[in-house]
Order: structure tokens, then sequence, then C-alpha cells
DNA sequence: ACGTAACTGTAGCCTATTTAACGTTTTTTA
DNA sequence: TAAAAAACGTTAAATAGGCTACAGTTACGT
């Protein structure tokens, strides 16, 4: 399950420290298995972490908005345990372990971003884990409903079969859920575009 | 599905920094939902630890060998977002945010270790999404065999109802592909205690 | 030492998802 | 702009894993 997380970290004082890395649209930026060195600063566009688990199956674990860190896995010369890939054109700002290093001891207030920074990753983690204990729908119902969180309306703006990706189920049970909602009337779908015409529905079927 | 992960990390210099404490078997260090202020770093011991999902499932997410951290969810004062319980007696040290702030300052080299230790974390709450990704006959050999690992030696010390926790499973899944295994001779159970007979088989599940 | 609580063995039913299959539509890219 | 590649709509069949139930064991507290 993707969701998009919006708390605002204010890493601007300190771009001018970091190197900054332009990527187009469905450019990779760093690859689940490859050495990293540091961690990135996403400045403008969006990003879709995703993971390959030992099976094979691909999962999105969450889309990175402007302000928030990414590639942290490899602060230390580790391998990074997941891939993300650029959803729209997007500026990044690296920061390599060292450089990182002695800013922080120079600006030990740092130390409270980063960590800010990560903990939040880690909520973001443990949300997905809570949310396999939910049923099929009601894990579309919580996507569905942070993406209109996030991007201020009612329009859905992802395919169907992301949205199996990112929940883990199958496009044909996206599918399912998708039309019996559509039935119901909560949502409408209209030249492939879904809207959600009753967004109370869906918080109800999880809280 | 829970994951006894052992990488160390030397933190015994800096110990005289923190507060020792002391939990027996089955009390609980802190509580999902809590305010917190500060982490642990767990001394002795053994430590579970659970989230429960807003559906109200309790998933256990993973074990705290000692030499690890447990709890840096709260260091800034944000509320934990899992509960931990010591499974043994155990001696923790707690750090307090502020406290730690002030020690990074005088010791840089510290930040190192802190941030292995949180991606570590990281690294399990990723390898625990993953898991979803499997069947449940998968769930169990990835967990067994790492148990094994970790307690070098092919008797599993854990009860059937613990295993359906670790994995998520119902306790008669784990039943029925224990029983499975018994019958095709990958594993002996004896007493109500199961022993591995052939890891490779398990090993092979999964890669 | 005894009673209660927690764990295990087993069966059967049930349903939510997955797989498979296939034609159609849309989007991408060469 | 045509061909190739994704994505979608739909159905039917197969199945894995969940839930219920209940009796027999073991462990544990006092």
């Amino acid at each position: 399950m993707v969701t998009v997380y919006e708390e605002v970290f204010h890493w601007e004082n300190y771009l001018k420290y970091g190197t900054r890395q332009f990527f187009r649209k469905k450019e990779c930026i760093y690859k689940q298995g490859e050495y990293g060195e540091g961690f990135y600063y996403l400045h403008k566009g969006l990003v879709r972490i995703v993971t390959e688990s030992a099976a094979g199956k691909e999962n999105m674990l969450n889309i990175v908005i402007p302000n928030q860190l990414l590639g942290v896995q490899s602060l230390d010369q580790k391998t990074h345990f997941t891939t993300a890939i650029a959803v729209k054109d997007s500026v990044v700002y690296h920061f390599s372990a060292d450089e990182f290093r002695q800013l922080m001891i120079t600006h030990p207030e740092l130390f409270k971003l980063f960590s800010k920074s990560v903990i939040h990753k880690m909520k973001i983690l443990l949300d997905r884990i809570n949310l396999n204990a939910l049923t099929s729908e009601q894990k579309l119902a919580v996507l569905l409903h942070n993406i209109c969180d996030e991007f201020k309306n009612y329009e859905i703006p992802i395919s169907q079969q992301d949205l199996a990706c990112c929940t883990g189920l199958t496009r044909i049970t996206v599918y399912k859920v998708l039309k019996q909602w559509q039935e119901a009337g909560i949502i409408e779908i209209d030249k492939r575009k879904y809207f959600i015409k009753k967004p109370d529905f869906l918080r109800n079927l999880v809280s």
C-alpha cells in the first residue's frame, strides 16, 4: 500500500551543501541491490519507491513528495534495499555520508531533522505492514483516501494496475472492488478515470 | 513475521551516559500510543516488538536481541507506534533525546552508530513487508530458517501459537503446514518441540 | 497438588482472491 | 502514424487460507 505522506521537513537552508541532480520521468534514481553512498532529498517532482521481494514480486512502498528524504538506507555504503523511480521529472539533492557527517558537526540541529525524517520513514513502513491485516476493500479505501488527501481533490490519477501494485492485490481484485463501488455510487468511472463521490464511505470502511 | 537479526552495534562505551532500567519477563517497556522521549538500548535479555493495527489485530514485528536499539520512533516526543514487551528479564539503557543530542555534539561518531541502528530497523520492517508477498508455507519457512540461524541449532523454541502470531497466519494454518512438513520428513515433532531435519528444503522454498 | 488457562490435533465448511484466458481499448514509441 | 506495448473489462474455475468447533494435553499459579 502506498501512502503519500506530507509532513514537511525544512531542509531548505542546507540544500547548498548537497549536489543537485535531475531525473526525467521514469528514470531510476537508485536500484535495489546497488551500492549507495549517502542519501537524497527530493526538491521537486515525485518519486515512487518500490521493493522487490525474494519471490520476485514487486511492491510499491510509498510515494515520496518534495521535502522528503529518500535512499537513507545506504547512508553507510550499504546496498539499497529499495528502488526509486521518478514519477515526474524531479530535482533531488544528494548528500554523501561524509559530507553530511561533517555538516552535522557544524550544524548539530541537523540531527533532529535527519532523525525526524527517518522516523517518518519508519512510520510509513509500519503503516504498510498494518495494512496487511485489512481486507482488500479496506486496503483500497485507505489508499484512495490517502491519495485524495494528497492531491487535494477527488480524482484519482492512478491506473488500476498501479492500484493493484500499491496494495499488493491482483488487478482483478482491484477491478472487482472498483466495479462494486461504482454500482453502489461511491465512485464514478469515466474514460478510465475514477472520481470519488462519497469519500465518507471510504473513511468509514477503515476507522 | 518475526525475524531475529543479529548485526552487532558497539554502544558499550556510551552506556554510562544512559539510564539503566530493569524489566521483568512479560513486562511492558513501552506501549503503542504512549508518549516517549528518547530511545532504549537493550543490554541484556530479549524483547518482543508488536504492533496493533487499526483493525485491532496484533502482529509481532521482530525480536530485539542485546546490542540493539528499541523505541527510536519516539525520539522526538512522538508517540510510540509499536509496543515492546520483555520476553526474558531484560536490562535496557534509556537515552533521552536531549541527553543524546548533547552527547552527539561531544561524540560525533555516535551519529554513525545511530544511523546504522535505525537503518537496520528499517531493513527489518522492509523484510516484514516483503514477506506478505509469500505463501504461508514460505512465510513459515523463512521464519523457521531465521530462528535456526539465530539460535544456532535446529530445535525451534517457539510455540505453534507464536509462530502463528509472528507470521500473521492462523494457528490452524501453521499446524497444517507443520504437519505436512512432518509427513514429508522435513521436520520432526516430539513432545511439542520441533526439529528441523532438512534445512535446505526450507531454504529452497524461498530463494 | 489441583484447577484453570493456554496450547495442540483434527475435521469440515466457506469465501475471498488468485489464476487463466481473451478480446478490446488506450497509450507509447519508433 | 502505424505497430507494439500496456492497460482494461469480464467471466469462469481452482484454491488457499480463514473461521468454527471441540476434545485432549501441557504448563502454571497459588
